[in-house]
RNA sequence: GUGGGCGUAGCUCAGUUGGCAGAGCACCGGGUUGUGGCCCCGGCGGUCGCGGGUUCAAGUCCCGUCGUUCACCCCA
């Protein structure tokens, strides 16, 4: 048998619909704030991510899926979305005019990781990106805008970290610092002796008890930001103060992507195991530029959508029970069935059968076991009679009261109010049942 | 890329010192010539991940390999 390759799934039903629902509410929420969607290719030339994302980073250095197509170019999956949604917006000149423009983009990225809880090699983000304006205020716009989509989602607890990684300016001074820092340490951990002149920021936020104890005592950022990054962060603090927003600052917060400038941002959940962050983002002020576009002040977040539904409760998720089940007995009343099944969804009301000719007793289980609300039943007597049973299914929804049932009638049917109901009156006497109802 | 755990029925898992491959759930049928939840009876269902080796005999021991899972690393 082939299987799916390693680090990608399948999604199935009934998990399916917790997708589909998590993305409707995303929707919902993106609308509210103004934004609007854009699809994009999954596959970009590798030149785009390499100068975006960083060349010296994990996730062009080694994770991504990067290969010659039949030309001879290099192409790549896509390991996010920021960098597409940005060549698309400067190559369809989308930043043109006034005014803060703002889009979202959900779908699949593409790591070669090593997978584990959280972490696939095929996972899904929802992304959201806002263009053209510098003011504190859309990153707190965009913040408010994630705890939105979050705590409409979950209800368990969520820890906003937020830190400001400066300006390239800032940036400077601070590497340099912090460099020297390092150079003189001894007893940190193999990783971060390496890191120390790879990626020395990462020293930051390593999770060894021993390197954070050197660490204590190492330069902050914060006290490396220049009169304007300062202002900018203090603006976004207090906004997010006056909004109510808890958030928790975390000086070591660094990013993993290059491109970041000042306000940067997690969404950390607890029960995901060592992946914990649920969505992550900031501002990239300088990664149109570099990208050979314009001066184009740019922030963001991603959502980890599969991190998401592990934390979303079992039972979230649309109704997909059918509301009525027509059983028949013989052919002439499966085909009188058949027809019924047809008008019932022309009415928008969802329906199911047999198609087997199984015995009344299976398809009333069938029936059951679908959830459905009503049984219609269909058989010689009732073509006769000119009239069809409906039989409400959902009189047995505990199982204690179908055990007081059962003891009471000892060995009698349970009385069920059945019905019967002329076959030209059936699909408005169904449709009215249910959508009375459902508007209980 | 590194380290540990685990691969047996559709699912969750048992399987003793190597000796006839099991249970629960699910599914199908019957208990009711036409009525769902519970209960009772019966049935279907296996390349024991794959390949090699040791042995009279391997789900069990050995080697390899693939997958999976958790952690490191990294990130959503």
């Amino acid at each position: 048998m082939i299987k799916a390759i390693r680090g990608m799934r399948d999604i199935l039903p009934p998990e399916t619909s917790r997708w589909q629902w998590v993305e409707s509410v995303a929707r919902e929420v993106f609308d509210l704030y103004g934004y609007q969607e854009i699809r994009l290719p999954l596959l970009e030339r590798t030149e785009l991510f390499a100068r975006s994302i960083g060349e010296e980073t994990d996730i062009v250095a080694k994770e991504m899926y990067t290969f010659p197509d039949r030309k001879g170019d290099s192409l790549t999956l896509r390991p996010e979305a920021t960098a597409s949604v940005l060549r698309a917006v400067l190559e369809n000149r989308l930043e043109k005019g006034a005014g803060v423009k703002k889009f979202y983009t959900l779908g699949p990225m593409f790591r070669y990781e090593r997978p584990q809880k959280g972490r696939f090699r095929q996972f899904w983000q929802i992304n959201c990106e806002a263009y053209g304006v510098e003011a504190p205020e859309l990153d707190v716009e965009v913040i408010l805008l994630l705890m939105h989509i979050l705590k409409r989602l979950l209800p368990g607890e969520l820890r906003l970290l937020v830190n400001s990684l400066g300006c390239p300016a800032c940036q400077m001074k601070f590497r340099a610092a912090l460099g020297l820092f390092l150079i003189n340490r001894e007893g940190l951990c193999e990783d971060c002796q390496r890191r120390r002149t790879t990626n020395p920021l990462r020293v930051l936020d390593c999770k060894s008890a021993n390197c954070q104890g050197i660490l204590h005592n190492a330069p902050v950022i914060r006290d490396y930001l220049c009169p304007d990054c300062a202002a900018h962060f203090a603006r976004v603090l207090e906004l997010l103060n006056r909004f109510n927003v808890a958030y928790e600052l975390k000086p070591r917060l660094v990013r993993g992507l290059d491109y970041y400038t000042r306000t940067a941002f997690e969404v950390a959940a607890v029960g995901l195991g060592a992946q914990d962050a649920v969505a992550g983002g900031g501002r990239y002020n300088g990664l149109a530029k570099a990208l050979g576009g314009p001066d184009l002040p740019a922030i963001g977040f991603a959502i980890g959508e599969d991190r998401l539904l592990e934390l979303l409760p079992q039972d979230f998720g649309q109704d997909l029970r059918p509301r009525i089940f027509v059983a028949a007995l013989g052919e002439p009343a499966r085909e009188r069935a058949f027809t019924l099944v047809q008008e019932l969804r022309r009415k928008d009301l969802a329906a199911e059968m047999d198609f087997e000719g199984r015995s009344l007793k299976a398809q009333m289980s069938m029936a059951d076991r679908l959830g459905a609300a009503y049984a219609v039943i269909v058989g010689d007597k009732e073509l006769e009679a000119g009239a069809a049973q409906v039989r409400p299914m959902r009189n047995f929804a505990s199982p204690a009261s179908a055990a007081a049932n059962q003891e009471a009638v000892e060995g009698e049917r349970p009385p069920v109010a059945q019905e019967k109901v002329r076959f030209e009156a059936l699909v408005d006497y169904l449709t009215g049942k249910v959508r009375s109802e459902e508007n209980l």
